[in-house]
DNA sequence: CGGCAGTATTCTACAATACTGCCGGTGCCGTAGT
């Protein structure tokens, strides 16, 4: 009673969605919260409420700046001026009058890197928390042990702040991912949230094809074939661009690509023009799509594999936010898991490169090699991403420390991250590989139950394509699985198999 | 693993083939600031 009130009269809303009210209420009780809801589902509103019944400031962690950018403004546009950003956007002039007046602000967005500055942390130690909000939770778990090492130290952070009340949000974390957060932040109490990961309007197929050149063309067939607007996702920016083309002159003008190596005023350009409509197409890496809002989405389309199963269910789950009816395809060639192995090993340091560093620096890694960084990371072939792991490792180190030890100990952590990494990537293949229900396979990884199938589920149990078939163009017929029989003649002949 | 670019090779000179090595995705921050 008392709640919907105060939704109408701060949001202007009659009625809580799905799961909003439970959470609400959990924070208003004091608890710790764990939220894993759907996106589109409003999760912003399960802390911005309770904020204005609470009493001092909202910090909210995000994990982009465009995201916090966003919700600046949409807070803005309600009315809500006690609002800021804090990030590399702000020039000295507005920077210092942001932290003059901090105390004066009831949301504070904020990204995990900035938190790391102590300045900034004793300035919020000095405002009372109410809340301390981590949005996309599941950051944490993906980045935080070696792409933004800040997410896994929040938990020092928020304990530095006097353990504010907190809640975590996130849409896709399985049971691993959700202890993994709860450990990160250092919650000792808290009450969790999951609703299920199953989007039924939301179509699965994996189309097992011979080789790249067979996906490029099958690729090309189901994108004339589909209703769009749809995304396409690549592991590699240069096919993203390629295909891009490709389809602009084939038939798929409003066609464009879109990864992190644009800049980003075409960025933002590009992913404006998709939602307004004006694009059919986005030829995109895995840097598209978080805090995007387009409704109606009507395919997602998998070149590559992803490394694991909440990326796929993450990128997947754009589509059909509608609700109408949608379709995920993933297209997978023999051996297509090598590239997802390339790029997770890539993200760490080879134990003969963590040798080569102590043979060739010794004693030197204790003091004086931080002015030799760069010569360091190409001599030894790092990574962007493993030598920031490395020089972390090494910037830990102290003279009483024995090296040899420590070296081991890197080398063990290094191996373990690796190990993870692998098994991730074996269990998106064993689902990609599985002949039972893919719906049934992705809800069993994260830990639920299917409940009964439908007509049109997944390419096991059956799809009705016609349903997704472009309405606006006369395509010649279309027979989906015609080039499964071209398949099975190719690989009898050659004796081999791709389910291998 | 597969694709690509650059270089080497090849039965005399242009153009095709072979070999080698490398790459492949995600984003904060940076200074000084009360």
């Amino acid at each position: 009673m008392m709640l919907e009130y105060e939704l109408k009269t701060h949001f202007g809303y009659n009625q809580f969605k799905m799961g909003q009210k439970e959470i609400v209420e959990a924070l208003l009780n004091g608890k710790n919260v764990l939220a894993m809801l759907p996106t589109g589902t409003g999760k912003s509103l399960c802390y911005q409420l309770p904020a204005y019944l609470m009493e001092g400031v909202v910090v909210v962690v995000t994990p982009l700046l465009s995201l916090m950018q966003d919700q600046v403004e949409q807070m803005m546009s309600r009315g809500e001026k006690r609002v800021v950003a804090i990030n590399s956007f702000l020039d000295r002039e507005t920077r210092g009058r942001v932290f003059g007046r901090l105390h004066t602000y009831k949301f504070i967005y904020i990204s995990p890197e900035m938190l790391m500055n102590e300045f900034v942390v004793t300035k919020l130690k000095k405002l009372v928390i109410s809340l301390f909000v981590v949005d996309e939770a599941h950051c944490i778990s993906q980045w935080g042990y070696d792409f933004r090492p800040d997410y896994l130290k929040l938990g020092d952070v928020r304990e530095s702040l006097g353990s504010p009340q907190t809640i975590a949000l996130t849409a896709t974390a399985d049971q691993e991912v959700r202890s993994d957060i709860v450990r990160t932040l250092k919650l000792d109490k808290w009450e969790e949230f999951v609703s299920s990961v199953d989007r039924p309007n939301i179509k699965m197929v994996v189309d097992y094809v011979y080789d790249t050149k067979e996906k490029l063309d099958r690729l090309l067939e189901w994108v004339s074939f589909l209703q769009g607007p749809g995304i396409i996702y690549f592991s590699s920016k240069k096919l993203a661009e390629e295909v891009a083309v490709i389809l602009r002159d084939s038939g798929v003008p409003r066609a464009m690509a879109y990864h992190g190596g644009l800049d980003q005023e075409s960025r933002i350009l590009i992913q404006q023009q998709f939602i307004k409509g004006q694009l059919d197409v986005i030829c995109a890496t895995s840097a598209f799509g978080m805090g995007i809002n387009k409704e109606n989405v009507r395919f997602v389309i998998h070149f590559h594999m992803p490394l694991q199963l909440e990326s796929y269910l993450q990128e997947i789950g754009r589509a059909g936010r509608d609700g109408e009816n949608s379709i995920s395809i993933l297209l997978y060639s023999p051996h297509d898991e090598q590239l997802p192995y390339q790029l997770a090993e890539g993200e760490l340091p080879t134990e003969y490169q963590i040798s080569w560093l102590f043979r060739h620096f010794g004693d030197q890694l204790l003091y004086e090699w931080e002015e030799m960084e760069e010569s360091i990371q190409q001599m030894g072939g790092f990574t962007e991403t493993s030598w920031r792991l490395t020089r972390d490792f090494l910037r830990s180190l102290t003279n009483s420390m024995d090296l040899i030890i420590e070296k081991e100990r890197f080398i063990e952590y290094v191996n373990t991250r690796k190990k993870h990494k692998r098994k991730k990537i074996v269990e998106i293949l064993n689902w990609i590989q599985s002949k039972e229900c893919k719906r049934k396979g992705v809800l069993s990884y994260f830990g639920e139950v299917s409940h009964g199938t439908v007509d049109d589920c997944c390419h096991v149990c059956g799809i009705v394509y016609d349903r997704y078939k472009t309405k606006c163009s006369d395509e010649v017929e279309f027979t989906p699985f015609q080039w499964k029989e071209y398949l099975r003649g190719l690989l009898t002949k050659s004796g081999t198999s791709y389910e291998k």
